[in-house]
DNA sequence: ATGCTCCTGCGAA
DNA sequence: CTAACGTTCGCAGGAGCAT
């Protein structure tokens, strides 16, 4: 059953130059929270050497040099072109699993497999026609040769423009190609693996796809025997639809500049709070417990480390901004510690379930669950109308100094009108 | 021996 | 001028505990 996974090209990078078609031909990278580290980068940008992951202060000399394009995350941009994607994408298939932001697996089963490379490029002009992103194809019978199968298109590997079926290859030509993959790229093969691999000498796909499942059973874990039978097209990965929410809600920051007094923090984690119960609430979920966590800089080996959670369990489950407020503000009291530099909060919604089956304390007041879902109705309500955050609590504080540098942040062309107007 | 919860490690985008 | 290094999710498996 053969099955696709298309994947946008340097999405990040393709989002702002869609607006921005002068960026079209250069090196261009966009960078992650708090102009952190390089999340995307064009290809004259890769071409360069510039490593994923690579901090953004450490290639600002190679950037002068070249004349490298740095811009801020802009993921309301991106979040609202994934979605034009995913629509467009989902006439392709009547099976579709979302897989990330940018690229999702489509059930081809049913398919003439003979015809299968052809409507690949029929979906690359189409999302490129459409949305004005482009996309490469991949093709397998397992999700993980559909990976690998993506992996191939990209590189232009075995004579492929933008999409890869492997299933033209004869089993001589695929052993070929499949030696001459490192073992890293494969689906679940991180570096931790694929170090206790090459000490095995598994160095290719090729090699990890012989290799006998028992024995790497017994060396590594049963995700990776899962991921040898599906190279070898055993399908051992469902396609999963949509429908099953979360189990848990993180939402976690670094702060723009270092943050020392209990104040400051108690409004990042009031903040963080807020935006995991809205998440919280577009699920349908309640949750039993809230963990908080706060941490100094590690890579600033001066100063003195500091890392702690705790977590506060609800006395009854819940979905009510105020209530998990409370409960995180007074976990972070009992963990605080004056004096230091810290760089980072974050909370944690645990023991989630869905809304209807809560359960009731013996000393609930009847009256009180009503109230709260009215209360965050109306919150939710004015918010979606008039703007994130347009009604918040106080705790969140109004100046946050805390909050994260995007200095180099495009316009949201999609979702502000005046924004749009600006960039013109 | 069995089943749980909690925590850590790993991988992914 | 200096210092500046992401976020969110799921799964596996071991430790620790109770039964």
């Amino acid at each position: 059953m053969p099955i696709a996974l298309v994947d946008c090209n340097n999405f990040y990078v393709s989002c702002e130059r869609m607006f921005n078609p002068k960026l079209e031909g250069k090196p261009v990278v966009v960078l992650s929270n708090n102009d952190g580290c390089a999340v995307s980068r064009s290809n004259e940008v890769k071409a360069l050497g510039i490593k994923m992951g690579e901090p953004w202060f450490r290639m600002k000399d190679i950037s002068k040099q070249h004349g490298i394009i740095a811009l801020s995350s802009n993921y309301t941009l991106y979040g609202d072109l994934s979605a034009r994607v995913m629509a467009t994408l989902a006439n392709f298939s009547p099976q579709q699993e979302i897989y990330s932001i940018d690229e999702c697996f489509l059930d081809l089963g049913g398919f003439d497999p003979k015809t299968l490379a052809e409507y690949g490029q029929k979906i690359r002009k189409t999302v490129k026609r459409n949305v004005g992103i482009p996309v490469c194809v991949g093709i397998g019978d397992t999700k993980t040769l559909a990976k690998l199968a993506n992996h191939c298109a990209k590189k232009g590997l075995s004579g492929s423009d933008g999409v890869c079926d492997f299933g033209q290859l004869n089993s001589q030509r695929r052993s070929e190609l499949f030696s001459s993959i490192p073992v890293g790229e494969v689906w679940g093969v991180g570096r931790k693996i694929t170090e206790g691999l090459a000490k095995l000498n598994i160095k290719t796909v090729e090699d990890l796809r012989r290799a006998s499942p028992e024995y790497l059973r017994q060396q590594f874990s049963i995700v990776l025997v899962k991921t040898v039978n599906e190279l070898n097209g055993i399908p051992c990965i469902e396609l999963e639809e949509a429908g099953t929410p979360r189990q848990q809600i993180m939402v976690s920051r670094s702060f723009g500049s270092s943050v020392s007094a209990l104040d400051g923090l108690s409004e990042s984690v009031a903040h963080y709070t807020t935006r995991a119960a809205e998440k919280l609430r577009r699920d349908g979920s309640i949750a039993a417990s809230i963990c908080v966590f706060i941490r100094t800089n590690p890579f600033r080996e001066k100063d003195e480390q500091y890392s702690r959670s705790i977590v506060v369990p609800l006395l009854q489950s819940t979905d009510d901004t105020t209530k998990l407020v409370k409960s995180a503000l007074i976990g972070l009291k009992s963990i605080y510690k004056p004096a230091l530099n810290y760089a980072k909060s974050g909370v944690l919604l645990m023991g989630l379930h869905e809304k209807g089956s809560a359960q009731r304390t013996l000393f609930d007041d009847p009256a009180e669950q009503p109230r709260s879902d009215k209360l965050m109705y109306v919150l939710d309500s004015i918010n979606q109308k008039m703007g994130k955050d347009s009604l918040t609590i106080g705790a969140s504080g109004t100046k946050q100094r805390w909050a994260m540098r995007r200095e180099l942040k495009s316009q949201n062309y999609t979702s502000d009108i005046n924004e749009l107007l600006e960039a013109w």
